[in-house]
DNA sequence: TGATTTAATTAGCCTTGCCTAACTTGATAA
DNA sequence: TTATCAAGTTAGGCAAGGCTAATTAAATCA
């Protein structure tokens, strides 16, 4: 199992390596908000999972069993920001907030669910 | 603030005592499914913070603080375990486990909302 | 090219929360 | 009332995930 400060790592790759082609030790801490000696150590927790990719000294990438896990772990951040601004009417940034915290935890029945409840919002 | 499983044992003292009027050790750990020495341990944390009092080789009660902190985890969790039975649809066992896992993480916007919502279920 | 600045890693430490095994206390039954 | 058993505690250990300070590597600029 991936712990959800793990999940938050991919997701946070996945996203530089969206914008930026490759992502790197500094913007990796800078997204979790904490320093680059624990981003680096966890780099090496997830080179070791077969999650990343981490030559020292050199960019991160996302291997592709690391790159799905990451894509499940944004695909449920976005549903469930989603949710929380269009059925809860929740401000944009507690969203986020909510959005993060409950990505790790909920199942996926409960995904599903409001997969469906946002596609037939018009009720 | 008060980590995820320290408020989980905050919640199983609470129903403890709703239905014992007192809580054991051994009723918390079996609750919690940890050791016992892992919940005793937890006394002591809970009992320093001043949530819980507790004499040694004795039953533990909620102070005035930690029964307040308790209801509130109890309140949300409840609310949660009606949103996903009767908005999402969820079979009450994964309702019941998703309850307890996100109850820690939500925002008290998110909360209101959520009962804005049951409130207002026949839409 | 050499010096300096920035990025990354490593070492050593800490806290939380769990575990098992060993010990202590309190309750119960002979 | 003493022996036994269940409940609770303590000791010692472990993994995860943080931290700062020191070091090493890479990149940049003079």
């Amino acid at each position: 199992m991936l712990s959800a400060s793990m999940e938050d790592y991919l997701e946070i790759i996945y996203n530089l390596t969206q914008i930026h082609g490759i992502a790197r030790i500094r913007d990796i801490a800078a997204g979790k908000q904490v320093s680059m000696a624990s981003a680096s150590e966890a780099m090496k927790r997830l080179s070791d999972r077969g999650l990343v990719n981490h030559d020292k000294y050199n960019y991160i990438t996302l291997t592709d069993h690391g790159n799905q896990k990451a894509k499940e772990v944004s695909d449920v951040h976005a549903l469930l920001s989603n949710f929380f601004t269009h059925i809860l009417h929740i401000s944009p940034e507690i969203a986020e907030k909510d959005a993060c915290a409950i990505e790790h935890h909920i199942s996926k029945e409960s995904i599903n669910a409001i997969k469906t409840l946002l596609h037939q919002q018009n009720c």
